[in-house]
DNA sequence: CAGCTTAATGCAGATTATTCGCTTTAGGTG
DNA sequence: CACCTAAAGCGAATAATCTGCATTAAGCTG
């Protein structure tokens, strides 16, 4: 996912991205997320691999991070359920549920760090929200441009994990997508 | 700002925390914002201070330059220019202009990664939201809540620049300032 | 399926960054 | 003015990073 794309994708090649991803996922998991913890030269032995290997395909840890936190925060696949709002709560709120943690938001800034990477990600959840849309338009439903779907659930619920560190429950996704697409009904609908 | 509210704030420690930052401005600035060109040594050299001195302060490289991006993000002033729309824009305006550029979005992933940082200096805009608010609502104007503020305002804008590398014609800031002010009135608008 | 080609890895030495204990400096205080 | 102490300087020890060269194994060819 998002992976490199060598030209040699096979083999050899993809086992040491698979140890080394793991060796970072099981370490960070040991010492509670804490990054200090972490060092190429520590992952590199966990993971059965050379240091320098590490540093030739990543560069640095900041981007292997990042580059193991794509991979590991993937996109859920849309899915349809029959109503516009259930795609949207069945895709969105899954997402809310692994960067609202303590370690999800950690693993989110994690690839923030990456400009390239966090650029791809958030591409591809565009994509996701642009494919929930047109499966609705093909239902016959109407539905809000991408745009603003982005604007008024994704993007208050993303900035409010990074930067207030609030929990799911406090993020009200449910609600959020509700009164994005059922304007009248919905004046005080608290859900928690 | 925002320092570590230091013991002893005057003099020697004063005079080295500015050195050290005017060292990473006029590093990053001759290097075309190439964060792979700075290193702890090359800024203390620069700066005319001991390595170890910043690894003790600032304990490491993208600390620091967390700091000095909080620090060159200073926020705007709140400012009463008689209306709440006026002051919205007013206030919010110039600190899209400097997070929209491509050096400013660097800046703000710098501020990013440290997450301590990121939430002081959140909070403190959101303060000055509040502070708007109050301004508005002592002149009798009705003023939407500071939260719905962020949620339409600042976090699509935030969003938009760190995701989509949007620039700043292209976040129509006045616009969606006036939509959340004024929704009656303002139904197609482009301002670019 | 043996032999060839080459990207990717391993290895070891050189370089550079980071840490640490100790000494020195300079604001603040009585 | 002498004392106290947080912060800075210094240098040696440790650790991380980079680099050139040797080795491995995946993919290809005949």
């Amino acid at each position: 996912m998002m992976a490199t794309a060598t030209p040699r994708p096979g083999g050899r090649s993809a086992r040491v991205q698979q140890a080394v991803h793991e060796a970072v996922r099981a370490l960070l998991e040991e010492h509670g997320g804490d990054r200090a913890a972490l060092s190429v030269p520590v992952v590199a032995e966990r993971a059965g691999v050379n240091s320098s290997t590490i540093y030739r395909r990543w560069g640095d840890l900041p981007r292997l991070l990042a580059a193991v936190a794509s991979n590991r925060m993937l996109p859920e696949q849309v899915e349809d359920t029959g109503t516009l709002e259930g795609d949207m709560q069945a895709w969105f709120v899954p997402y809310v549920e692994e960067f609202s943690s303590s370690l999800g938001r950690q693993v989110l800034r994690d690839m923030l760090a990456d400009g390239a990477v966090t650029r791809d990600y958030f591409a591809l959840m565009q994509g996701h929200v642009e494919e929930i849309r047109n499966l609705a338009r093909a239902r016959g439903e109407t539905a809000p441009a991408a745009q603003e779907i982005i604007d008024v659930v994704v993007a208050p619920v993303i900035y409010r994990i990074l930067f207030n560190h609030e929990s799911a429950p406090e993020l009200r996704v449910r609600d959020r997508i509700a009164r994005l697409l059922r304007p009248e009904e919905t004046s005080a609908d608290p859900e928690d």
